[in-house]
DNA sequence: TTGCTATATGATTATACAATTATATAGTGA
DNA sequence: TCACTATATAATTGTATAATCATATAGCAA
């Protein structure tokens, strides 16, 4: 494994990340997680998806890093592995601001 | 408009600008611009890319907001104008590296 | 066992989008 | 004008993936 290949494996790494934050739904449920672990139910009733729509989601989230999932009895309950996601948020929530704040001022 | 829908909106450009950076490509168009701006043909020859696919995304990438566009006789510069994209490249490199630590710790 | 609840998953469809090829447009110089 | 360079874009193809429906699995209770 030379240097050139890494730095591509890397780079995929990365674009899976930002590609997994790159969904409406995902972020929904990201964002209801943010109040604290909540169960698939809870999570369904919470973003209005189907039951097998979040569940996939939630799979993949897990898969990524970012939720954690624990099971106890019949129930499975989702939270938030990686808190690091909400800076992320954060910040591209500031900069949508301030390309917003420009535009208006453009316009008038 | 009502709150629900501006939620919704809002949520939708935040997925986008996400998705924006959810591509190997675009990544490495991104980090070839680290160095300062450059015309297209220096962003070819520097990803590898062929031209068409460099200027699509380079398209998308200025659509965004993400680069800059500049013209100059013949030639089109771009540049960043966000340089926040390189704090979440960060972070999301930092999570990274946390993460297959913890990996390579568990296989041993 | 049967039946119920909670979650996951297989199969399918529809849509988004990356990549490629060929061509168009714009700028420059002979 | 013609030829050349630099960039963009239309048309196409292939692939990834989101959503849905139906079904499977697991846990619990009667």
């Amino acid at each position: 494994m030379n240097r050139r290949k890494l730095t591509d494996e890397a780079l995929g790494m990365i674009a899976s990340r930002f590609k997994l934050l790159g969904e409406a739904n995902r972020l929904r449920i990201i964002i209801a997680l943010e109040e604290g672990e909540m169960s698939v139910n809870q999570i369904v009733e919470a973003t209005g998806m189907t039951q097998a729509n979040a569940s996939r989601h939630l799979s993949s989230l897990t898969v990524g890093g970012i939720l954690r999932r624990r099971k106890e009895g019949m129930k499975v309950y989702y939270k938030i592995d990686d808190p690091s996601i909400f800076e992320m948020c954060e910040s591209v929530c500031g900069n949508l601001k301030k390309r917003l704040g420009a535009q208006a001022k453009i316009m008038g």
